[in-house]
DNA sequence: CGTACACCCTGGCCGC
DNA sequence: TGCGGCCAGGGTGTAC
């Protein structure tokens, strides 16, 4: 599902097909996805030029010139595709599912393509984005300079919820979803059921590096699939990558020489997948 | 404030 | 084959 390395993905793939382009004509095509799209939307962005493409956490931000800015969120399976006025029988007809449509000067198509809805769009004066809603309580970058191991050792500090809970939290660190935080874990070699303040912090220092090495793994590997953006399956591939942990129950654990398997145990309503003996999970608790 | 959990939505899959 | 039930899960809202 679109975790952070998806959203960057889907960001450097638009900025081909969107940057320095005027929007000559939006189709919304419902009323709503997870919430009401914003007022006036269509009419906000036709005839303004996209200044920039930029991503925070896994919101997807597209700045116009005229100092509005359009927030995007692929929720669980949102996706952007893309048509390029080169196909041999013109843009497809919308499907289904296709909520939104950007048509670009140029002749470039942008389409929202989101069954299960859980995404949303919002558009804000570009200079007030830090205090939207949205993004003014979301934490720092796993992949920026406010994320080190002073920060996570103070921000796990007294937290008594599991630190695989912890770690999905968007305000203790922005963009990370179960996939990544599972296999996180499984490379630190940490419990999921670990509480956030047992974390020994010769663990918390492996954590920060870890975390930073998967994202950036991730989004190399979808960035390699980039040259497949033009097919119309839109599909980034987000289950390409080859995971350690996450999906793979029941399946022998990667590490060298370990002999465990992957398990796969409810936490907090969802899948947590680790290995009981790289992980050192005894029973349920750490 | 921290913690826990229901809810939103659809398509895919499994078992009967 | 058809159908019911379950699962995927990010973020919000509510309750304790």
């Amino acid at each position: 599902m679109p975790e952070l390395p998806e959203v960057e993905t889907v960001r450097r793939g638009l900025e081909p097909a969107m940057k320095g382009k005027t929007v000559a004509h939006v189709d919304v095509r419902r009323p709503d996805l997870r919430w009401p799209f914003p007022t006036r939307m269509a009419e906000r962005l036709t005839g303004q030029k996209v200044l920039r493409l930029r991503r925070r956490s896994k919101y997807l931000l597209i700045d116009m010139e005229s100092n509005e800015t359009l927030i995007v969120h692929l929720g669980m399976s949102g996706r952007m595709l893309i048509h390029w006025p080169d196909a041999p029988d013109g843009h497809p007809e919308p499907e289904k599912h296709d909520h939104v449509v950007f048509d670009m000067e140029g002749g470039v198509r942008v389409v929202f393509n989101d069954p299960r809805r859980f995404g949303l769009m919002d558009m804000c004066q570009t200079a007030a984005l830090d205090r939207h809603k949205l993004l003014a309580h979301i934490g720092p970058e796993p992949l920026g300079n406010g994320f080190d191991d002073t920060y996570l050792g103070a921000a796990l500090l007294g937290r008594k919820t599991a630190i695989k809970t912890a770690l999905l939290d968007q305000k203790l660190v922005a963009g990370l979803g179960n996939i990544y935080v599972c296999e996180a874990l499984w490379r630190a070699r940490i419990s999921p059921f670990m509480r956030a303040c047992d974390v020994p912090p010769a663990k918390i220092r492996d954590l920060v590096p870890v975390i930073r090495e998967i994202l950036v793994e991730a989004i190399e590997k979808g960035g390699s699939s980039l040259k497949d953006y033009r097919q119309t399956d839109g599909d980034l591939g987000y289950f390409q990558h080859q995971f350690a942990a996450y999906g793979r129950e029941g399946k022998p654990c990667r590490a060298p020489d370990c002999k465990g398997k992957i398990v796969r145990a409810a936490q907090g309503g969802r899948s947590t997948f680790y290995c009981h003996i790289c992980q050192n999970v005894l029973e349920r608790d750490g």
